[in-house]
DNA sequence: TAAGCGTGGCC
DNA sequence: TGGCCAAGCTT
């Protein structure tokens, strides 16, 4: 990409991002930016869609509206504010970070993409969003957006989130935003483009201020824009049990993961990871140390990447239930949330 | 470097 | 409806 057609680029990208009424309305796109909100939002955001994140992010805030009270807090508090949005290695980071920048930057929050990239949780993308939207900086960003965006203007059919592919989308932004009249509007732009207009299935092409450069949209190659990527197709089974008693008891089996590995350091019903199918109720009594049930029911959901196998132990006052199906962990958790004894799971979204 | 991490929305 | 995707980062 020349000098010349990044220039036509980013001014197309930038007036569009900057008429009134394009931008979304988010709780992130205040008047003059907060670093600090700037940070929440953005590791929030993560592989997280805007309009989920606009759901939870005054919440949040309300709760940690500086970095000093995240600091401050429980981990276990900000685990709980995070239940719900997923990916929790996120918020252990995110409070890490706020600990840090009180202890190693004096409680303010970096400016410069350098010290940034040092917090936990904070890589290339956000510490670049941080420094370009919050501060203007000439710092370039790209995520899922920024590259659909760029490939299909450059007409590039390369494979989605590929290295390869994101090496030359963070070196076709870097060029951008040298060109760019203002970087944070044209980063912002990109990826609003990306979110409403360059979408990943039926692009608004017509709708797209960047339409008359755009060397997919000349060759009809739109749709083969980003190729998809090629994923793995493999199945682990989870056998989770959950034991409640009846109204005079008061256990709900639970534990909490180990540290490392998935739901990591969450607490959730007692699962067994097995590569086949096998667990009867009497194997699964024996892995879990509990008492063989006199009635369970058995069920299986599927998950992004894996089966579950869910063994429901129950007391006479649970069977009316056992016939639910419960699609995910969360919902599973509501259920035991719903007994009269509680601890709270923090795989979990909040009632 | 490839694989793992949560959950919800989309068609 | 099930596979793909979402304002990625870490190990």
């Amino acid at each position: 990409m020349n000098t010349t057609r990044a220039r036509a680029i980013c001014r197309a990208i930038e007036s569009w991002f900057a008429t009134p009424g394009v931008p979304r309305d988010f709780p992130w796109r205040t008047a003059h930016r907060d670093p600090y909100r700037s940070l929440v939002a953005e590791v929030m955001l993560q592989q997280t869609q805007a309009s989920r994140v606009a759901e939870r992010l005054p919440r949040f805030l309300e709760r940690f509206p500086d970095i000093q009270t995240l600091a401050r807090a429980r981990e276990t508090s900000v685990l709980a504010e995070w239940s719900g949005l997923g990916y929790y290695r996120r918020a252990k980071n995110l409070h890490a970070a706020a600990r840090e920048v009180l202890h190693r930057f004096d409680g303010e929050l970096p400016v410069e993409v350098k010290p940034l990239l040092s917090l936990p949780g904070v890589g290339r993308y956000t510490a670049g969003a941080i420094a370009s939207i919050a501060h203007n900086a000439r710092e370039p960003i790209a995520d899922g957006n920024v590259a659909r965006v760029l490939l299909r203007i450059e007409g590039q059919p390369m494979e989605h989130g590929a290295p390869a592919t994101m090496a030359w989308v963070w070196d076709q932004a870097e060029t951008l935003v040298r060109a760019a009249a203002s970087p944070a509007v044209l980063n912002e732009g990109l990826m609003e483009l990306g979110a409403a207009v360059c979408t990943p299935r039926n692009p608004r092409c017509a709708e797209c201020p960047a339409r008359s450069l755009c060397k997919a949209r000349k060759a009809n190659t739109q749709d083969a824009i980003p190729t998809p990527k090629r994923r793995p197709d493999r199945t682990t089974l989870h056998h989770a049990a959950v034991l409640i008693r009846d109204a005079r008891g008061r256990t709900l089996v639970e534990r909490r993961s180990p540290d490392a590995g998935l739901w990591a350091g969450l607490w959730q019903p007692p699962t067994l990871e097995t590569e086949s199918r096998p667990a009867t109720s009497a194997q699964l009594a024996a892995a879990f140390g509990i008492p063989r049930p006199r009635r369970s029911a058995a069920f299986d959901f599927l998950t992004s990447h894996r089966t579950v196998h869910f063994t429901v132990w129950s007391s006479e006052t649970f069977v009316e239930s056992s016939e639910r199906h419960f699609k995910t962990p969360a919902q599973l958790a509501h259920l035991a949330l719903s007994t009269p004894h509680r601890r709270l799971l923090l795989n979990l979204p909040a009632r």
